[in-house]
RNA sequence: CGGGGCGUAGCGCAGCCUGGUUAGCGCGCCUGCCUUGGGAGCAGGAGGUCGCAGGUUCGAAUCCUGCCGCCCCGACCA
């Protein structure tokens, strides 16, 4: 490609709307524009690297045994009301009516209109297994579209869905994706995490999702610094230490506090620890208050205690609402004697003679103890996990890292099957439910991933394999014959070579070319100026580390094939 | 939706508080000269319904009201 023959409005400035890195890069290096709020146009050079990882995502899901399709983006409402979504989606899905007054959808995603299509293709288990997937753009009307690409509205995502005979096909199917998810991300040149994203009681794992580690991550991931443990903090079990010696059981004391609400003027009061006194926290779980118990000196996990009770919404109750619900001020609550629901971290249950309030202003209670002095029947895990807590899995050390989710994966199991009646018949006669697994990569999130993760003071520096031409060639001085024909010649053996070539060839000055050259991130950037007229040689610039070499005319594209594989 | 902020040339901003003739600056863009290994220099030039609609006033980018759009912090997700 010759710059002279594409569109890439660079700028130096960064666009006050652009907060995060990707953001900033990919406005400047002229990716995209936005069109409106969470919208963008793929500029040229945006989309070709968009298409670099669609390439590896669709090679993969065909070496897997998927089968590519494509959706529309237009559903009816009927579908999603058969699935029981539609009223059950929520505002991200961008409802309309057409010109006959029919309720109408965009797509933020293809269960519904797959399972039709399964519904009426797919009767024999003969058919089975099948893997269909798209790549296309999603809609979701997100609450708060950001950072670009990486939460848009609008977005380019891979789904695939598998239908298989049974849980054991299925796990199959899951197990195949696994690997293909793995692949992809490898290919790509990504440092990513696969974490484990639901780990549900029947003691498998059925829902991964896969992380590209970044610092502007918008989740935080746990890893195990020992073994390959990973798991989403909002979802990493703690792992329940083994009971010590057992403590003897004082009596109850009723102790004054005055003014003392916050827990560590609590324990400095009563001269203890913060991990000798349980706090009492009261959240509003669908507007109904539940209390929770928990160590002093840890964190509620908010989603952990969302996912136990099965409610859509849950917040900290204010002041005002504790005490509507308890008819106690905060500061004070504690278990002897709540009177709303009362649940328990289960570390909670483990320790002896605690520290609580009193449900009574200026008071708390000592040695209190479970099963004698109250009782709490719903005990689970509900901290958030901290890097002094073992790996759950080996017991090692962990650390917390920040990361972009950029693919998930999950076994769907018969829901969709069931409620829109998508039956095979099996070797019998009988008919079974499709059991069903979805997976999805977010394809435009990829690139801004990519870019989060490799970019320095100048630029982006794509990873050879998303890069849109892996190598420019600058020529520094259009006016001299001598230097124009050797940058055309090494321009145009690369491309005879295989490669992905790039040209400047733009009547700019040389400063305004290295400029670019950094700022769109080609991996190799290959010089000829007036040092060739010296020498014959010219310089081969590495991006990621700057270092360089002269390579002799001759011998670029040979120097080249051996940095990177094309 | 709740909380905060912003809309002035393609981009980044000043001017607004304290209304007053042709609305400024930097970058970018156009023409010419000059220059050519890290976003040069000089000279000339184009480009603005000051987000929109009302209102106050002799006079509004500036003051008031309403609307629209955008950004940031929270719940959501690929």
């Amino acid at each position: 490609m010759r710059y002279s023959q594409i569109l890439i409005p660079t700028l130096k400035e960064v666009p006050a709307e652009a907060e995060v890195i990707s953001h900033q890069l990919m406005l400047r290096a002229g990716f995209i524009k936005k069109l409106t709020s969470g919208v963008y146009t793929y500029m040229p050079y945006g989309l070709a690297a968009i298409r670099r990882v669609e390439n590896i995502v669709r090679e993969e899901m065909n070496r897997a045994g998927a089968q590519e399709l494509s959706m529309p983006m237009v559903q009816p409402a009927d579908l999603w009301q058969e699935s029981g979504r539609y009223e059950k989606y929520g505002p991200e899905l961008l409802r309309f009516r057409d010109r006959h007054e029919r309720q109408s959808c965009l797509g933020p995603t293809h269960e519904e209109v797959i399972t039709d299509i399964a519904r009426k293709e797919l009767h024999s288990y003969r058919d089975l297994p099948v893997n269909l997937y798209q790549i296309q753009t999603k809609f979701r009307d997100e609450i708060r579209p950001r950072f670009g690409l990486m939460r848009g509205r609008e977005f380019i995502m891979k789904d695939a869905y598998s239908f298989d005979v049974d849980d054991e096909a299925a796990e199959v199917s899951y197990r195949k994706m696994f690997d293909a998810y793995n692949r992809i991300f490898q290919r790509c040149g990504l440092e990513f995490r696969c974490v484990q994203a639901d780990s549900g009681a029947i003691g498998g794992s059925f829902s991964h999702e896969f992380m590209v580690l970044a610092d502007t991550g918008e989740d935080t991931i746990a890893v195990c610094n020992d073994c390959s443990w990973a798991a989403n903090l909002e979802k990493a079990e703690v792992k329940l230490a083994e009971p010590g010696d057992s403590v003897e059981q004082q009596p109850m004391v009723k102790v004054e506090t005055p003014g003392k609400r916050k827990v560590n003027s609590v324990c400095e009061f009563l001269a203890i620890k913060p991990d000798q006194l349980v706090k009492t926290l009261v959240y509003l779980a669908d507007d109904e208050p539940v209390a929770v118990l928990l160590r002093g000196d840890c964190e509620l996990e908010e989603v952990k205690l969302k996912n136990y009770l099965g409610v859509t919404e849950i917040r900290p109750a204010d002041d005002k609402e504790i005490y509507d619900a308890t008819g106690v001020p905060s500061g004070y609550l504690g278990p002897v004697g709540i009177r709303i629901r009362l649940l328990a971290d289960q570390e909670v249950t483990q320790m002896v003679n605690l520290t609580v309030g009193a449900n009574e202003k200026n008071h708390h209670l000592q040695n209190v103890n479970q099963g004698r002095d109250f009782e709490v029947r719903e005990i689970a895990d509900f901290r958030r996990l901290t890097t002094a807590d073992p790996c759950p899995s080996c017991g090692g050390t962990i650390r917390l890292v920040e990361g972009i989710e950029v693919g998930h994966i999950f076994k769907l199991g018969t829901s969709y099957s069931e409620s829109m009646k998508a039956f095979y018949q099996d070797r019998d006669g009988n008919g079974r439910p499709l059991v069903m697994g979805c997976y999805g990569i977010g394809v435009s999130r990829v690139v801004a991933a990519a870019i989060e993760q490799n970019h320095d003071a100048h630029g982006i520096i794509f990873p050879a394999p998303l890069a849109p031409y892996q190598v420019t060639v600058l020529n520094l001085d259009l006016n001299d014959n001598e230097v124009s024909a050797a940058a055309e010649k090494i321009y145009i053996q690369l491309n005879e070579a295989g490669f992905d070539a790039f040209i400047d060839d733009r009547d700019e000055r040389p400063g305004s070319k290295f400029k670019d050259a950094d700022l769109l991130g080609f991996p190799y950037r290959i010089t000829v100026g007036k040092r060739f007229k010296e020498n014959s040689m010219v310089e081969v610039r590495r991006r990621e580390d700057g270092t360089t070499e002269d390579v002799g005319i001759e011998d670029v594209v040979s120097y080249i094939s051996s940095k990177i594989a094309n």
